[in-house]
DNA sequence: TACTTTCGTGCAATTTCGTGCAAATATGGA
DNA sequence: TCCATATTTGCACGAAATTGCACGAAAGTA
């Protein structure tokens, strides 16, 4: 690893997070904590970063302004996205489903390395950004306007992974009807990755809460996890507390 | 191996990897670091790379090195783009090789309805804006920088396709060396794509022409067509249409 | 205050760098 | 063809850079 790459990718860190912990760069790239340090220090010394105990901050708030707006404008998925991509440990094997909730938890990803899997285009292009994440993805014939792969080949794919976490995406959370999505072909590929997936995770903004779509994807007592809006009516999600799933909300 | 060819093969590693390491390359081409690092030295003096300790960068500290290629060269790959987009005729079955060059046929797609095969998620994307195009997403694990799959799932996935025409993208275009990229794994699935397809077309921006890359990826008289920018060196033209191939200028 | 974590400095081990030099190879002219 | 010259390559060796560790100081926490 060459000195600079490393400065390079201290700096992406603090770009993406607003922030930088010594400790964990020096666990993600293997290396003491010492070396790390001594590039904070002569970054800081470059007027790129500000010293702070325990790692460093941006210089000021206008030298990154992405990292700063994205803290700023949270919206109710920004935030959904946030508490999912904190699920997201060290190694693991996640599985993206498509739709602009999964989209929004690639934007909040943290600096662990995982191997990443997804079935939409779009997901993939988000993962770009994160050099430290592995990315396969599944093929097949693309839908229409949810934009994933399904049909045969994606299914043949599907069927050769094992993954830790399924991030999956419906467009209807019913404490009855279950998980519901708009089209059958994409309901199976979704049934399909929750069972080669240890936990499957559900994000739900207030508007999915109490819907149904014409698809059932699963009952929620099968989902490991619910990550639903705070904002949602207090009578659904008095009714989802009744069910056997762990409910979070933000 | 010449020195020339050499201090070639360091920048395209170079904009490849957006970092070399002397070592590595030394060992790659068998060759002593010494030699290695007079090449960096050599290239640093011309201003095509920073010298860091251990190997060499971007002569910008933040290049990336896709999102540098996307802004070069606009006006041109237009114009070739659109030549290409000329070549879709009705119902054909079109496969979309990743790279910038390739995006750009996507931009200048005609009303033409075809089916479209692409292992570059960029490309999907793009082509969600054709409502008449139906499009096959080939999977794979993901290159982190060219954003295209490759290995053993992409793999089996193209040998169920047959296609009319495949555009092919290239990093260098030589008549000697022929079509060659940077990456082997790529290399052998646009080989496999070429097998599975009726004709293969490349577009190669002035840049290209002339250039050479590691992997070689087939001849240039096995593809059916060349599109290239009529801004490219006249001698390297005239060495072109010697070859045994259909060369098309804009 | 007592305890834990982080910081900075000095130091030694390792890696990489630059220069000089000699051998091998390529070039060019008689 | 043969020889002189220029270029390229690999090696040696001292210099410089990088890294990890030790240890006392400083900062943060309860």
């Amino acid at each position: 690893m060459l000195t600079n790459h490393r400065k390079q990718l201290i700096l992406d860190i603090l770009a993406r997070q607003g922030q930088v912990v010594a400790k964990q760069v020096s666990q993600d790239l293997n290396l003491s904590e010492d070396t790390i340090r001594r590039d904070l220090r002569e970054l800081a010394a470059d007027g790129l970063l500000m010293r702070v105990h325990g790692g460093a901050m941006p210089v000021s708030p206008t030298v990154v302004p992405i990292a700063q707006r994205r803290t700023m404008a949270q919206g109710e998925k920004a935030a959904l996205g946030k508490a999912a991509a904190a699920q997201i440990q060290e190694g693991m094997t996640v599985v993206f489903d498509g739709g602009t909730s999964n989209l929004e938890i690639v934007r909040h990803l943290g600096p662990a390395r995982f191997n990443a899997v997804t079935h939409s285009p779009t997901i993939a292009v988000a993962l770009e950004e994160y050099p430290h994440v592995d990315v396969v993805l599944i093929g097949g014939k693309l839908m229409r306007h949810s934009m994933v792969a399904v049909g045969a080949l994606a299914s043949e794919a599907i069927a050769r992974i094992r993954a830790d976490l399924f991030f999956l995406g419906v467009t209807g959370v019913h404490v009855e009807e279950g998980l519901t999505t708009g089209d059958m072909e994409e309901a199976a590929i979704k049934r399909q990755i929750m069972a080669r997936s240890g936990e499957t995770i559900v994000l739900a903004t207030a508007d999915k809460i109490g819907a149904v779509s014409p698809f059932r994807v699963a009952d929620i007592g099968d989902v490991a996890s619910l990550i639903v809006s705070a904002s949602a009516p207090q009578d659904q999600i008095d009714l989802l507390q009744g069910a056997s799933v762990t409910l979070t909300t933000v």
